[in-house]
DNA sequence: GCTGATTATTATCCAATTATAACAATTAGT
DNA sequence: ACTAATTGTTATAATTGGATAATAATCAGC
C-alpha cells in the first residue's frame, strides 16, 4: 500500500486508548487520538483520515454528536462506534447517525482489528484500490480490476476474463497446489467442465507472460497428478 | 425507498434460515434463499442483489468458497458472513474471502437486522454522488449537468440522458472493467433490464462521439464478458 | 539397486468451435 | 420527432480439444 491509512481514535479513558492505539499502529495504520469530543472535532477539520472510531460516551460532546456533526461535512469517511450501552435504542440511533460498524464494549482487541480493516480496505479510493487489487510479479504487475498486466517497460498487455480469474486464484493460493479439480469448479462454473487440457493452455500463457526460462518456471510448477503451484516469495 | 432490497440468504439449518428470513422481510427486505454453496452460486449468477449473508458451514461448498467464487467475478457485492467457529484464523480467512462484515453465532437478531441495514445502506451511496461536472476528452468536453458535448471546434453535441449517465458510470470507474451488469444496475434500473445488447449500442455513439479511430479504440475498451472500460491517462 | 520398457501425465502447437461484440436496420414508446 | 430498445447479421476474439512431442513415474526383469 502506497502510503500509511489513517485513523482518528476517539475515546476518553486513557488505559483503553492506549491499548488501541497501540495495536492499530502495530497493523500499520496511522493513528491520531483525542480524549473528548471538542478535541476530535478540531483534529478532524485539521487532517484526513480513512477511518473514524468514536466512544459514545465522551465528556462535553458525546460520540453520536461528534458523528453527527462530521456527517454534515463529510458523509464519506466510515465511522466506527464504540459503545458501552448494548440497549437496542442505542444502536438504532447510533445507525441513524451513519455509523458503519459498532462494537460493544468490552470487546476483543483482534475482532477491532478485523473490522478496522475491512472499513478501511473499504473507503479506499482510486489509486490506493489499484493497488490493493493489483499483484507484482518480477518487473511485470497484475492488474485484476482493470484486466491487464503492466510490463517492465511500461507496456500494456490486456488480460482476457479467465486468465485474470486463474490468476487471481493461484496468487490467492500462492505457495500450495491448487488441483485441476479445484481450478474447474472455481474458475469454470460447477456444471461447465472443459477438458483438463483447457487449464495447461492458460498455464502455457502465464510463463510466456512471466517465466524469464520458459523450460525452467520460477513462478508456475506443475505438481503431476496434482494440479499447478503459483510460487512468490514476496 | 424505490423498490424493495433484494438479500441472498444461504443457510442450511431450515429452522435458523426461516427465522432470519422472516424477520429480514418484516424489516421491508426480499429474501431469496438457498441451503447449500451450489444452490447459492446459481442463484447469484441469476439474480442481483443487495447483500449476501452465507453461513460458513454449508454442505457441499463451505460458504467461504461460494464468497471466493462470487470476489473472482467482477462482484462487488457486500457479503456477510455467519460463523460458528470464532478462531482467530477463520475470522481472517474470511477476510481474505472479501468479507464486509461477519457474525459469530449464535448470534443476536436484532443485531443482525442492524448489520445488515449498514451493508444494504452503505451499498447505496456506493454509487458515489461524487461531483463530476465535466470531463475533458482529448479536445472534447462533457458537460453532465447540461448534458451535453463541446467539440475541438467549439460545436456543442447534445447528450441524451441515457448517454450521459452511462459517460459518468465508465468515467467515474475509469481504467477499472465495468460488467455489464453493474452498468444496468446503475444506469438502468434493478428490475428493468434491457437486453445487453443495447449497452453495445450507446458503446458505439460513444466511439463514434471520441474516438479517432473507430476499429483501435483509445478509450472505450471491450472486454470480452466482462464489460466496457474507459482508459484515459490523465 | 540398476536399466530399459511401459504407461501416465504434461507441454506445446494449431485448427475448429463457440461465445461475444460490432454494427446496422428496424421497431416501439413517449 | 426523437430516444430507447430489439433483433439480426457479420466480424472477431477467446476458448477448446486433438495431435504430437517431451517428460516424469512406474514397473519388470535382471
Amino acid at each position: 500500500m502506497a502510503s500509511k491509512q489513517r485513523i482518528l481514535l476517539v475515546e476518553d479513558e486513557d488505559h483503553l486508548l492506549e491499548a488501541i492505539k497501540l495495536n492499530l499502529e502495530l497493523e500499520g495504520y496511522k493513528v491520531s487520538t483525542a480524549t473528548d469530543g471538542k478535541k476530535a472535532l478540531k483534529i478532524f477539520k485539521e487532517e484526513r483520515f480513512n477511518l473514524i472510531i468514536l466512544d459514545v460516551m465522551l465528556p462535553e460532546i458525546d460520540g453520536f454528536q461528534v458523528a453527527e456533526t462530521i456527517r454534515l461535512e463529510n458523509s464519506e469517511v466510515p465511522i466506527m462506534f464504540l459503545t458501552a450501552k448494548n440497549t437496542s435504542e442505542d444502536r438504532v440511533l447510533g445507525l441513524k447517525k451513519g455509523a458503519d460498524d459498532y462494537l460493544v464494549k468490552p470487546f476483543n482487541l483482534e475482532e477491532l482489528i478485523l473490522r478496522v480493516a475491512i472499513l478501511v480496505k473499504r473507503g479506499l479510493k482510486g489509486d490506493d484500490l489499484k493497488e490493493l487489487n493489483s499483484y507484482k510479479i518480477g518487473e511485470k504487475t497484475i492488474y485484476f480490476n482493470s484486466f491487464e498486466l503492466k510490463n517492465g517497460d511500461g507496456s500494456v498487455t490486456p488480460l482476457t476474463k479467465k486468465e485474470t480469474m486463474l490468476l487471481k486464484l493461484l496468487i490467492e493460493r500462492r505457495n500450495e497446489a491448487v488441483s485441476r479439480e479445484q481450478i474447474l469448479e472455481t474458475v469454470w462454473n460447477y456444471d461447465v467442465y472443459p477438458s483438463t487440457r483447457t487449464i495447461d493452455n492458460f498455464i502455457l500463457t502465464f510463463r510466456k507472460y512471466f517465466e524469464p526460462d520458459q523450460k525452467n518456471p520460477t513462478y508456475f510448477h506443475s505438481i503431476r497428478g496434482v494440479g499447478y503451484k503459483f510460487t512468490d516469495i514476496s
